[in-house]
DNA sequence: TATTATTGACTGACCCGAAAGTCAATAGTA
DNA sequence: TACTATTGACTTTCGGGTCAGTCAATAATA
């Protein structure tokens, strides 16, 4: 391994966002109980001894690794927001395409949901984090273009802009069936992400 | 226990289901390699050697559980759309509430989904009959209603009417709402149903 | 009807591999 | 030399799976 030339301080700065992807890896493919930290620990190329010379258990690897994958979503969606531009019809057309489009390519983020769907039971602080980092925020966002484009006029008052939570709930099941599904049933995601924004726009249009 | 009086060729008959139920309660609490088949087997009663009597692994009990629990609703979903009467939008609109309903109230199915997020990889098999036997017939049923709708004028054929899918997102949302947060983060199902079956009713609107 | 033989659901002690976690020793680095 | 990142052998616990044996229920027999 090249890395493995590196001075040892250099290393010790890398190592734990390094044993962290390898457990993340072990993790999608195992599931938390029957993940052995033994091969989380190989695959990063070092020995579990220095596993847990970083992480005092299991438990915190697997903590840490969902903190660790669960930060890049947010910061785009508000830049996308930032920049939207047009008619709020427009902006809100582009924004949903954008989240959409971020759920199918982006592996780390669907795993994270099925981790939050499998492991929550055993990890509450884990969920309740991502309520107030994620989703929250993320309803938010939706919300706040939704209630100006009802006070500019152009969305209708209805109980549709009351609950962003349905906008979003194409974009999940699209989430859903990638991880029940894989790309073993076919799934038409350009012919969808249509579909429901004409469904959701033409909902709330006055 | 009053069971214990039963003779013992009746109990054989009940055994089987007796352990399923049991399992089903210790998978959903700790998930398929956390659960330890001595506790399944303490909670109907038995002793681990019994649940091996009637099951040879842990993987067949697991299946058959799955399976067991698998049995409820579509039947009742055929007999709901049969019994479906007025307008072709009215018709529609039972059936959401319908479906959605029983997605709120029934533990089965939402924890079965769970499995096949969280087990689906180790359990291939289960994923394609649960697809085969409840996904598409479900997908089915709605794209009929929908179809004749379109037929009758009264929907447009709009992308949305080819993708059913779309229609049973906001259900897909609120079971996955309950499998993650639980009764932690209230949800009002009522305002929720009603603001769907009015964005997805006026979407289609011709 | 009373006695004995047979069946088969069920038990629980046991085996064994596996994996979490520990730690004394080592080797690279400043 | 002092320090610390890293090793890998070791301990311990745990749980899937096995199997020889038990005993209640039933069938066969006298």
């Amino acid at each position: 391994m090249s890395s493995e030339t590196k001075t040892r301080r250099r290393r010790k700065a890398e190592r734990p966002a390094e044993i962290l992807d390898a457990a993340f890896e072990e993790f999608v493919q195992h599931g938390y109980s029957a993940t052995r930290l033994e091969d989380v620990a190989a695959r990063a190329g070092v020995t579990k001894g220095t596993v847990y010379f970083y992480f005092d258990a299991k438990e915190r690897v697997f903590e840490e690794m969902v903190r660790h994958k669960s930060q890049t979503f947010l910061p785009d969606l508000a830049m996308q927001a930032e920049k939207a531009e047009g008619s709020y019809t427009e902006r809100l057309q582009a924004l949903v395409a954008y989240t959409y489009a971020h759920i199918a390519e982006n592996r780390d983020s669907r795993e994270v949901l099925r981790f939050l769907i499998s492991e929550g039971g055993r990890f509450p602080e884990l969920v309740d984090r991502h309520y107030d980092e994620f989703v929250m925020p993320m309803i938010d966002q939706f919300k706040q273009l939704i209630d100006a484009g009802v006070a500019a006029g152009e969305f209708r008052d209805a109980p549709a802009s009351e609950f962003v939570e349905i906008i979003m709930s194409p974009g999940l099941l699209v989430c859903l069936w990638s991880l029940v599904f894989g790309t073993r049933k076919h799934f038409d995601l350009d012919a969808f992400t249509r579909a429901s924004t004409d469904l959701i726009l033409r909902g709330l249009a006055k």
